[in-house]
DNA sequence: AATTCAGGTTAGTGCGCATTAACCGAATTG
DNA sequence: CAATTCGGTTAATGCGCACTAACCTGAATT
């Protein structure tokens, strides 16, 4: 339910996970502040994926996290800051699992299964963060919608790596096209979703839109 | 680029296409209306596209079909009746084209293709209605989106009902599935698309788009 | 133990924007 | 050729909401 990693980009740049600001020590406020600034980006997936950005405000956010009201900001510059940590997170877990996925692979076809395997599993278990991703991204000012951007570009990347070895000889921008659509075809599913209630995770759908995915990567 | 009917929504009950009011005379006047009207839809699915509902502003809408700001009261009751109609006109092209293509075709089998071809045209022709119902259908007052979610349920039936002769002895929640995974992996290109350019209709950009949904939905 | 500081709280504040009011001129109508 | 209706205009109006101010309290630091 709750996004992986999500670290950075709430203050400037983060020294690293759950530290006194200054002084790098641990201490119990510093776990207490990571804690809510957990909460609220769990808050806020789950809200802006049943309401959509611009229909969640930031009361609405902070008192789902427990605490109300401006308090958001003693963790987040704004409310697209919030946005923009909760995609970036998303974002780089991504790219940091397909990229372990292909690493870990003896050879393209297998790259290729873990990675619709990976990105079958990572649909089905964060609906909200999916469809908060395609949804509003744009709601981001440019230069943060950027950063995201990169490191999407950077996943589809990895995918076309894997696929040009795997149908060898095509065209970078056919792969491009495949590989979207096999991130389509598999992030179908939150559409499906009704509002917020947690997939229940039938295995069946799982094999099938691995299948699909495999079926139609392969085409032709 | 413009959304082809569209028509209905607008006053609570448009009596049909291109008439005035009260009389069912087809004066310059009703004209004018009618072709303002289509203009702020055009204008609207563009924009709705490019920034989001909640990131155009009536003002925006109005100037953008050559009239401006409460000018857009004159033809739809609020924004959302803006958006309402055209989500609303757009599912029913769909329910309807695809409708067609099943009664004309002689079989399973080619019903399914001819739905197929029909959906990829669709979405590279009109990708930022595509965009716009994926993103803002939720922007809708819930009575609004019923409807709009409705004819959406329709046409769903509609490829299940072909799918379930293609694959029979199939559960029908896996057919909805299969079907909602072939929208996502057809509709994936207006997410390429660069902000509101019009795409090159490279066919076979088409092309493939029609091998890989044909893969997926016969897969295993 | 005194001091600092960080995370909360409750009141503003200000702006963007959907919607309404009041008014106009030209097409439609009888 | 009056009377009317309609689509348009520009000027309010009002609300929702992101963000800021001022203040409070108790943990961390010394």
């Amino acid at each position: 339910m709750s996004p992986s990693s999500a670290t950075g980009a709430g203050s400037p740049a983060g020294p690293g996970p759950v530290a006194s600001a200054d002084t790098g020590r641990v201490t119990g406020r510093s776990l207490a502040k990571a804690s809510r600034r957990a909460a609220l980006l769990s808050a806020a997936a789950k809200l802006f994926a049943e309401r959509g950005f611009n229909g969640v405000s930031i009361e609405d956010l902070g008192s789902a996290a427990g605490v109300s009201g401006p308090a958001v900001y003693r963790h987040f510059s704004s409310k697209h800051a919030v946005l923009s940590a909760l995609l970036t997170g998303v974002s780089q877990d991504l790219l940091d699992g397909g990229q372990a996925v292909v690493e870990n692979s003896p050879g393209p076809e297998e790259a290729l299964r873990g990675l619709i395997e990976f990105q079958v599993d990572f649909a089905l278990r964060n609906p909200d963060v999916i469809r908060v991703h395609d949804r509003d991204l744009d709601s981001l000012p440019p230069e943060d919608s950027q950063a995201v951007r990169a490191l999407q570009r950077a996943y589809v990347e990895v995918w076309v790596a894997v696929l040009s070895r795997v149908l060898p000889g095509q065209e970078p921008a056919r792969l491009r096209v495949r590989a979207h659509a096999a991130f389509g075809l598999i992030n179908s599913t939150p559409h499906i979703t009704h509002r917020g209630k947690p997939v229940r995770d039938k295995i069946w759908r799982r094999n099938l839109l691995e299948q699909m995915a495999w079926a139609a990567l392969k085409a032709e």
